[in-house]
DNA sequence: TAAGTAAAGATTGTCAACAAAAATTGGAAC
DNA sequence: GTTCCAATTTTTGTTGACAATCTTTACTTA
């Protein structure tokens, strides 16, 4: 059984390890195996990813990783640089900015779509969502809290029926971990306020604006949040485990 | 000297075919190729891209052209079916009112940033950038009016200084050909119109509101042109030059 | 010790050939 | 004339090997 390329913590790996078999699902679990790790802060950006060991990682051929590495690349996920290969995206103070600033006016004007579109079904889909998340984090399943915390925005986005913006907000979202490279999110904030619902019941009252005026708020937070995070891991950097959490490597 | 892969104009070529040395530059040759004719609506939606065929165009090995259609078909220009090759994507008149939905969302969040951070040198290059696009097509050059008709939206993008929005824009833009599949998009208010003009004058008073409002208008009305042009394209699509305008090949 | 340099190793970029799948062609039966 | 089916051709998918490039290592020199 080949060794997981990623550097994991201890006793968690990044996924299960595919049968050497090929094909089309071989870039798929490579790009999935990728997008996981980042989600689950196992990769941190600038960490180097070797077509190779991704290879024989996923029992793919490297052209399979390859045409992968280029969809994540894609998606923002990895940079790739002639000649050098693929590292996971470190992304810059100002690129964060960017990003947030994108992910509050799309949302937004989804919401403002959304509040005058929602029916009935789709505020059930809500409704239960917000239960699963609220029952998640408090049952302290935090992992599973912090992606349903994530999967809310990209619900809201499916259910204004655009597939343009949906996948916008879902490159957005996917992008987010690269943000802070703290292994372990705070999670006071992330679903113990009931941001989420709030913006449910604005939706509900067909108040698009007062459901866009929370969520950026809200998104404004989260960014406040990673920026504290990061200017302590900025200043704690020279004391954590090398082995647990890699360092970027320079160029 | 290869022939161009694409049905062109008579006359007229989708791009200089490069010689045959390959390298990373046969990859984006392929790329901007493909992106240039159906820019110039010398692809038609549906037409098959055969790698072999765009190789030798290109001078590059298929690989290159390999990746080239990976990235088309990332940025949602063409369409890959797995065995059964690349087409030129076709937009359903649903993802169509999605692509104008999210322009206008997106381009309205960007003209309010921009209204509030608009500097003199912004101004002027817009300034500029209107004039040269009145000129062009007050001397009847059609095809760069409508070139730089498509890039005035990409340049507000930028000048609001959000890489992100401004990649989201420039993705929607490069789409924009393929909503309507007539050879020739009526020009008249296209450029006839000073929307553009008038856009940049409410940026100019740091009106954001006004400049949003005036943006949706006009792509309102480009909506509309463009369902109509599909309409009477649909009832006139027998008497066409079949050899002009590749007809697109189901499955 | 530090800096510079050359060899060795590792990694990516490219290609051509082969295998698998799909599209086309031709012909037979109705 | 139309429909079905098999043989052929075309096209895509995959692999492995080789060349070009970058990175590391080991060594020399100041």
């Amino acid at each position: 059984m080949p060794e997981s390329p990623f550097r994991t913590r201890p006793g968690r790996n990044a996924a299960t390890p595919g049968a050497s078999m090929s094909g089309p699902e071989a870039e798929e679990r490579v790009v999935s195996a990728v997008v996981e790790a980042i989600l689950g802060h196992r990769i941190a950006p600038g960490t180097r990813l070797i077509e190779r060991e991704l290879a024989n990682y996923a029992g793919a051929s490297r052209s399979a990783i390859r045409n992968g590495l280029l969809t994540l690349a894609h998606a923002g996920l990895v940079e790739l640089s002639p000649n050098k290969g693929a590292t996971i995206a470190m992304c810059s103070p100002e690129e964060a900015r960017q990003i947030f600033e994108a992910r509050i006016v799309i949302e937004a004007s989804v919401l403002d779509i959304l509040a005058r579109t929602l029916d009935e079904a789709g505020r059930a889909r809500l409704d239960a969502f917000i239960d699963e998340e609220h029952a998640a984090y408090e049952a302290g399943r935090m992992e599973e809290a912090r992606h349903l915390s994530r999967r809310f925005h990209l619900l809201v986005a499916e259910l204004s029926g655009n597939d343009v913006l949906t996948g916008f907000v879902r490159d957005l979202i996917n992008r987010q971990p690269l943000l802070s490279w703290t292994r372990e999110v705070r999670q006071s904030r992330f679903c113990g306020n009931d941001a989420h619902k709030r913006i449910v019941e604005a939706l509900a009252r067909g108040d698009g604006a007062e459901a866009a005026r929370l969520n950026t708020e809200h998104l404004r937070e989260l960014e406040r949040e990673l920026r504290t995070d990061r200017e302590s891991a900025l200043k704690t950097v020279g004391a954590e485990d090398a082995d647990e959490v890699p360092r970027p490597r320079p160029g």
